[in-house]
DNA sequence: CTACCTGCAAAAGGTTTGCATAGCC
DNA sequence: GGCTATGCAAACCTTTTGCAGGTAG
């Protein structure tokens, strides 16, 4: 792959940035340091450097995909009030991709965990 | 709420279909007993009916979402060959609903669990 | 009878793609 | 110089929505 000054800028955007961004908030973000970089130029690169293992692809399915710069295995809690998603650490007693293995014969290469429920200050404040 | 021929047809198709099928699929599927049933219909209802935890909804990140009848805790794990949803029990002694509780102190209301594989056919014919 | 639900079609996102041009190597 | 990546805009797909007419209670 060639190198360019977009693709660079996408995954340091995406790496200094742990709120998981969707697509436009890379893309807006991005405008910042090269006004005229194009969506189109952003959606391309988010799909390849997801092919190349250099950042992780969030689904969330409450409207558009999301992107994450952690590639250390952890999962993704989603406060369903305010919409934050915040990372939480997956011990390794938490085998599950060799459980799954052992119950089904698959080969896991990949394990996606979302949770949804309230932080605490949705809580205090809906509540 | 109040009853429909068609929203009836669609709580049926999903229960009684173990694929987890899309919107574009139950459509399909509805239309054989109910020619003019329409997609709209299809999304209003689906909709619905997850919202009252009669079904499940699945957000898998390729395409577009699918849907579960069975209400009981499991995962599904997608064979990146064929693409076929498989269910996984998961065993009580996960209890990672309680351990991201206590990491984070948001309280969480539902966990959605995907990973992606190969099946040991798509093993077989693509290796 | 009234309120909710449907079918239809248009609109609304989000994402992908074709094409001509610009930029890396 | 050749080949890849970009910008722009149009195309695509899935999902949502507005509206007029139909149906359950």
């Amino acid at each position: 792959m060639k190198n360019s000054r977009q693709r660079t800028l996408i995954l340091e955007t995406i790496k200094n940035n742990p709120i998981h961004p969707t697509a436009k908030e890379v893309y807006n973000q991005a405008r910042e340091k090269c006004p005229n970089i194009s969506l189109g130029t952003v959606y391309r690169n988010l799909s390849a450097l997801s092919e190349l293992g250099l950042i992780k692809h969030i689904a969330v399915s409450d409207g558009c995909d999301r992107y994450d710069g952690r590639l250390d295995r952890h999962f993704h809690l989603i406060c369903s009030g305010c919409g934050k998603v915040k990372d939480v650490e997956l011990e390794k007693y938490f085998a599950l991709e060799r459980y799954a293995e052992e119950q089904t014969d698959y080969k896991v290469d990949e394990i996606d965990i979302v949770m949804r429920g309230y932080c605490p200050e949705c809580r205090k404040t809906l509540f």
